[in-house]
DNA sequence: TCCAACACCTGAAACGTTTAATGTAGTACC
DNA sequence: GGTACTACATTAAACGTTTCAGGTGTTGGA
């Protein structure tokens, strides 16, 4: 056991209540005192009991983060900057990672209870009901992530998928390309639901026909699957916008085994801004999600819900921004061919 | 507020160390009091203030994780398994990120301390020794990552770097290779000395020449100026073994510039298994240091530590394993030449 | 009938802080 | 010299648990 307040303040000579003035700068000590304290804590090695403060303050300064993946390349950086600015805000911060399991998830909504979290950002898909009343009955403070509605000591925090994939066609149809397609959407995912329906959304915009959505399991597989299934699409597109980096990958994989040129054959996006993307050949034209932004703004958010008297959610909407990298390029006005039975050997190879 | 469990005593009309006891499975409640007891509890949806639980108890039920850099993938699965492993045992989990950052990381320290945590894994390179001295003080446990030696309330886990680096020299002699060199060694960066120190005594073992140290920066960049050092060797090796799989990315981007085939003509492999290292093209031979098998450990051997009433250290080999992918093949006898103009042309390109 | 043993339950003192409420000098002003 | 401040310090009551040291009632054997 490390020396406690007590034994700060007997060797001070002054009383815990000082101490704890001079530790947290509230009273005011003299400042011959507040040295003279600090001094004696130096020199005792003297650290506050994180949980006797915790207890003995009206409101705990601690913040919660659940996400569903840790082992997810998104989630480090949003983790890392919720972090830091929570900690800039004088709050502590607890982690919770479910790894998309429904009782990982009610565990890690307990613990945040358990520890009296002031506020707590939930960044998975699926959030137990039940939970959450338990959370707004103790007026804790909620930011999901692009789920569900606004309400009171509720916010949300939006990411723009029209924006990013606004901004893909627009760099597209700039590079002269009118026959996109859209690859790998997997059902029952909202946030790839959302980047599909903007890219049919942007297309009739333009005049373009969005043509067929090749479904995918937004990974590396689904992409080569998906990239051959492109080139049965007659006339073939010039680009192919993907659902995220791993299809997009696997689309470049799939089209450089056909022997199609990529980009100057045809062009590929992906989305998310994964570090694959970049180091791949060539490297992707991408989506990038700011997920610093993300992770900083889940806290501001928690802090002004929290510290408010009239604690209305409101929606935070975060930015997505196009990367421009060498898997895009002009379209092509004359189609290479690949020819009929290549092509066979290839679909059975996969 | 939520209730406390002096809501619970008085709705089951118990005293308070009745409930205490239902909730922890200490003393004898009789079962009829157990489940009346835990029937209020559901119906008032009680939870136990964890501050005021670890203020209480003696000894805290609370393990420490830090780690240098939580965005290195290296890290979010030692961070899930030392995590799922400490809940099984019956601890919390504070984590601590650095971010190599030597003021983060008292911060970090202080923390633990602060929190009362009953042992802590670090898991970054430098570690403040005044506030290891603290830490040793107050009887808590640590392990170290390849750090410093073992003593007292000090576990070391020891990644098998030899192992390693022997089956990825095994693996290429069978192939037949002979002439393999290393690339990527930083100085000052104990894990990647070891890894070149072990190619140099794997290929003593099999009176080989280790060769030259084509030095890097561990990355991406580092790889491709290697990999474009090693066209000016003669005679050009037949494997290079990578320091780690982002070099082996670069490495294999060089060769492939240069007009090189991997492994037709040239086997790369690399360390650390990323993710990236699967889907690059080819795939790249890599050696998986079994992340989750680490942090496991790490929670076991503070759990050994800190409840042993001999408190020893000792140490914890972590297994390496090969992983034989695309990038590693037979050995050419014939080489194949890279003409010196376009070398030349190359080496002003990067 | 008495006593010991047992099963179950409780009272109350910690645990290490924070924070109102209160105390006590010293100073400035009239 | 009295009053009203101001500037510091302190006392003591929380905060919500755990846990030790009993306490009470029942059972069973002598």
């Amino acid at each position: 056991m490390g020396p406690t307040i007590r034994d700060v303040a007997r060797e001070a000579k002054v009383s815990t209540a000082t101490v704890s003035h001079v530790l947290n700068n509230t009273g005011q000590p003299s400042p011959r005192t507040r040295l003279h304290v600090l001094a004696v804590v130096r020199r005792l090695g003297y650290f506050p009991n994180a949980h006797a403060r915790n207890l003995a303050s009206r409101n705990s300064r601690t913040l919660g983060i659940i996400v569903s993946d840790i082992e997810n390349p998104f989630f480090p950086e949003v983790i890392r900057s919720f972090e830091a600015r929570a900690r800039q805000l004088g709050y502590e911060v607890i982690l919770g990672d479910t790894n998309y399991d429904p009782n990982l998830m009610r565990r890690a909504t307990e613990r945040m209870l358990e520890h009296h979290v002031r506020g707590v950002a939930v960044m998975t898909s699926e959030a137990n009901l039940q939970l959450i009343q338990e959370i707004a009955r103790r007026r804790i403070a909620v930011t999901f992530l692009d789920l569900g509605p606004v309400q009171e000591y509720v916010s949300n925090l939006r990411i723009d998928y029209f924006s990013g994939i606004e901004q893909v066609v627009e760099h597209l149809f700039q590079l002269g390309h009118r026959r996109m397609i859209f690859a790998g959407e997997r059902p029952g995912l909202k946030s790839n639901i959302a980047r599909r329906e903007a890219f049919i959304a942007c297309m009739k915009a333009r005049g373009l026909d969005p043509g067929p959505n090749l479904k995918g399991d937004l990974r590396f597989a689904g992409g080569v699957a998906a990239g051959l299934a492109t080139l049965t699409l007659k006339p073939r597109p010039t680009a192919v916008v993907a659902v995220n980096d791993l299809t997009a990958v696997g689309l470049i994989k799939g089209f450089t085994q056909a022997g199609l040129r990529v980009p100057e054959d045809i062009s590929v996006t992906g989305f998310d801004k994964i570090q694959l993307a970049e180091y791949v050949t060539p490297s992707i034209t991408t989506v990038d999600i700011h997920r610093d932004w993300l992770g900083r703004t889940a806290a501001d958010a928690l802090h002004e819900l929290s510290s408010a008297d009239k604690p209305q959610g409101r929606e935070y909407p975060i930015p997505a921004e196009l990367i421009v990298r060498a898997s895009t390029g002009p379209a092509r006005s004359r189609e290479s061919k690949v020819e009929g039975r290549k092509l066979e050997e290839l679909l059975l190879t996969f």
